[in-house]
DNA sequence: GCTCTTACTGAGTACCTACTAGGTAGTAAT
DNA sequence: ATTACTACCTAGTAGGTACTCAGTAAGAGC
């Protein structure tokens, strides 16, 4: 008298990159809520509708499924600025120094922000949670701030006196905006609030 | 043949009140570089000598521990800014308005914060890890955001158009300036690089 | 010296953690 | 139709999680 038929195969069976896909979609919204260290593969199969051992077939270690969100994001992210931007494709940072200033920029990030409050709580946590230097994504966050400053810092060059100062004021006041946006959506408008006090910022900005 | 005499009690007993120090001490600094989720009852016990239900015994449950903590710090921090802003003990913030501009408070908060930043980290990492409701400390941060604000409201009322806005940039920029901060505080200098930006947030502040 | 309080321990519970080994079945190419 | 591939499963491991219970000993008051 077994309890039950083995039931296998009543969930679908997809083909590994959509399943991929769908993984990391999931993963993003679970670190947005908890965390690197407050997820678990538990969580994300569940949201899969996968066992654990299925999903790590497809990502091999927790580690590495969180590299697999950050690229992706990375890819993401640079693709939907440049669009943004009005930039052609191939377009490199430098190309970009003489077409677009460092305002204009700023404003199209944030309105990009503005709309996606989920992958900004994403990198929010794991900006904070990454400060530790065990953490797996430590360095990719170190390199990730550098390279924003540096990418701020080219759009002011030759236009003000310190752009790399510039740019460190540009990310800490757009991060700390996100922050208490995120805890607040309702009273902070995000765009308003950048539109009210960047300019204070590019006071120095020629023609902005 | 046993393989060990059972040696209990080769550790001081501490009182009540010490030992809770100790472990508030103790859980601080941990919670600053795993933050809550990555916090174990059992890394707190071993930082403090004690085993795990020894732990339990002072402080309950873990959500409790954390309680425990921020009401610490919310007194520890309160004393010391009113000291460092040369207040008298019992001054309330109205009083406060009065006798300090927030141009010379924020200078004090910076100064102070770039001198403790294990504590900077441990608000910096639960700040952006309760972004969760159903964090244990959600609620108290969102208290604690609309406290700060509005005490920086407070200092600039009537000296500027719009109060709560100034102090919620203000915040926002303190906050972010924190983060790249703690990231790599070879590179940036808390107290200048707050000197260098702050002039453009209180331009249109009286004399200041 | 005795009693009372309490800081603390050892042992255990029920459950969750990431991860592995080995197998099964759906699918596509031949 | 058979083979090869692979998406995914069941079962299990070794260890961690917060927390409980019942008891013991250190120290204070008498």
């Amino acid at each position: 008298m077994k309890t039950e038929p083995p039931r296998r195969r009543d969930r679908p069976r997809l083909p590994a990159a959509e399943r991929r896909r769908q993984i990391i979609e999931v993963t993003t919204r679970l670190i947005a809520e908890r965390g690197f260290w407050g997820l678990s593969m538990q969580d994300v199969a569940d949201g899969c509708g996968l066992t654990v051992p299925g999903l790590l077939h497809h990502v091999g270690t927790k580690d590495s499924l969180l590299v697999a969100v950050l690229e992706h994001r990375d890819q993401a992210d640079n693709r939907s600025l440049a669009t943004a931007l009005g930039a052609p494709e191939g377009t490199s940072r430098d190309d970009l120094a003489g077409a677009v200033s460092l305002p204009q920029a700023c404003a199209a990030i944030v309105r990009r922000n503005a709309a996606q409050p989920e992958i900004v709580r994403l990198f929010t946590v794991l900006e904070a949670e990454s400060l530790d230097p065990d953490h797996p994504a430590h360095d990719y966050f170190k390199a990730r701030q550098e390279n924003t400053i540096a990418t701020f810092a080219s759009l002011a060059e030759g236009r003000v006196a310190d752009p790399e100062t510039l740019g460190r004021q540009v990310m800490a006041l757009m991060d700390g905006l996100q922050i208490q946006w995120l805890r607040d959506p309702e009273r902070l408008d995000l765009v308003a609030a950048w539109a009210a006090v960047s300019p204070a910022l590019f006071a120095a900005f020629p023609a902005g």
